[in-house]
DNA sequence: ACCTGAACACCGTTCAAGT
DNA sequence: ACCTGAACACCGTTCAAGT
């Protein structure tokens, strides 16, 4: 039985949050479950990490290391030179990577301050758009305007985050209540899978949607910056 | 001491928790917390609240409530006949009444499954714009399109719902650490506080940026709808 | 220096018992 | 019918103690 017993370090312990929040969401990322992935005690992550709140900020840097690598491959591959497009596929690319960690939503939003990483990005985004001709007023209104569709992620109130348990009985009744209570609701259903003739809970496609908003967006930030400086 | 014990109901429970919630943040939401606020053991909740999930549920229903009379009183006053002008001041009006309940973006995007209240209020958002000569699908875009915004709040990642605890001594040192790591969000800051005068720290009218983003997705759905339907 | 056991003050929830 | 006390299985965190 040789455990060999590999030191503790910042980066094992965040990796093992990730590990924890992909298998079993984010409310299962504890101290003390953590620390179980770990074969320590809960009370050891405190040499590492100052509490939960720190543990659940290099949850979020873990993730955004990850964005921004995928994003940077991409970059690398074929530099895209048109800042709509640039950014267009950069925030298609970091959907992707979010898609992976159904969790992220939810951690973004309840972080109560942003970490660094986070910051660097949305620099680079603002970078993009600075190059490109808008002036800073218009690309701070445009950042605020893509506010969370730029690390990928749209706020769906109809589709959430997941990752927690979620219970299709309910579901299936909510939709059955649906359909008597709300008439514009049940006639847009009725409409919509009729033209698609998908089944009635996968009709909503949310990756077109994710892209008719942005493109809603970039066309208005364009246009916006073509005739005069907003505002 | 006549302890006149008003009875327990449901009602009075979920008034209780906006209370709490109100005075102390999400967090402090606790069976026991709300239970204390009535005077009871946290025990007696559970005659009226199967769990704590279905006191958070109880919790948005009585949110939704207060926001969709807020937005009848306004639509009673006066009729406004324009879908675009009709949603703008619905969703703005959504906005003052979330304004006073700073919790209320973190318990929405927490829930896993949308109570029936919320599907009231977007069907009649959908409803509004099929009125208005929306296709279903053109709307149902819409839908998507607005998100959250629909009930009033945009994600905001660098200004975060509030409610909770905020350690301004961090903010500041994230500042500092801006100016020196980010140089685009630095040029931006420096640029909009020099045309704006204001302090540092209030430089983000997010009202404005609101409107803007609105405005924005507004203007996108009108011309998709006036050229040919969507896609 | 790094890890741990026991303890504290909290959670949500169950259950048998009170009125 | 409605409320409760004690208990259980969890939390995050502190602190003195081990190696």
């Amino acid at each position: 039985m040789s455990r060999t017993r590999t030191p503790l370090s910042r980066e094992r312990v965040f990796a093992a949050a990730v590990a924890v929040a992909d298998a079993d969401g984010l409310a299962h990322v504890t101290m003390r479950r953590v620390a179980g992935e770990l074969g320590v005690e809960a009370m050891s992550l405190y040499h590492h990490v100052a509490n939960k709140e720190a543990l659940l900020d290099g949850l979020l840097e873990a993730l955004m290391a990850e964005v921004d690598e995928s994003v940077a491959a991409v970059e690398r591959r074929s530099p895209e030179p048109d800042w709509r497009r640039a950014l267009r596929r950069r925030f298609l690319t970091a959907r992707s990577a979010m898609l992976r960690h159904p969790w992220a939503p939810q951690l973004i939003t309840s972080r109560t301050s942003v970490p660094a990483s986070v910051y660097g990005y949305y620099d680079r985004v603002l970078g993009t758009m600075v190059d490109g001709g808008l002036s800073y007023h218009l690309a701070h209104r445009g950042l605020h305007a893509f506010g969370s569709m730029a690390l990928g992620f749209a706020q769906e109130l109809f589709a959430p985050p997941g990752g927690e348990d979620v219970d299709p009985a309910a579901e299936e009744e909510e939709m059955a209540a649906m359909a008597g209570a709300f008439p514009h609701l049940a006639a847009m259903v009725a409409s919509e899978v009729h033209d698609a003739g998908d089944e009635v809970l996968g009709w909503c496609d949310s990756q077109t949607e994710f892209e008719f908003t942005l493109d809603l967006l970039l066309d208005g930030l364009e246009r916006a910056s073509r005739s005069r400086d907003a505002r």
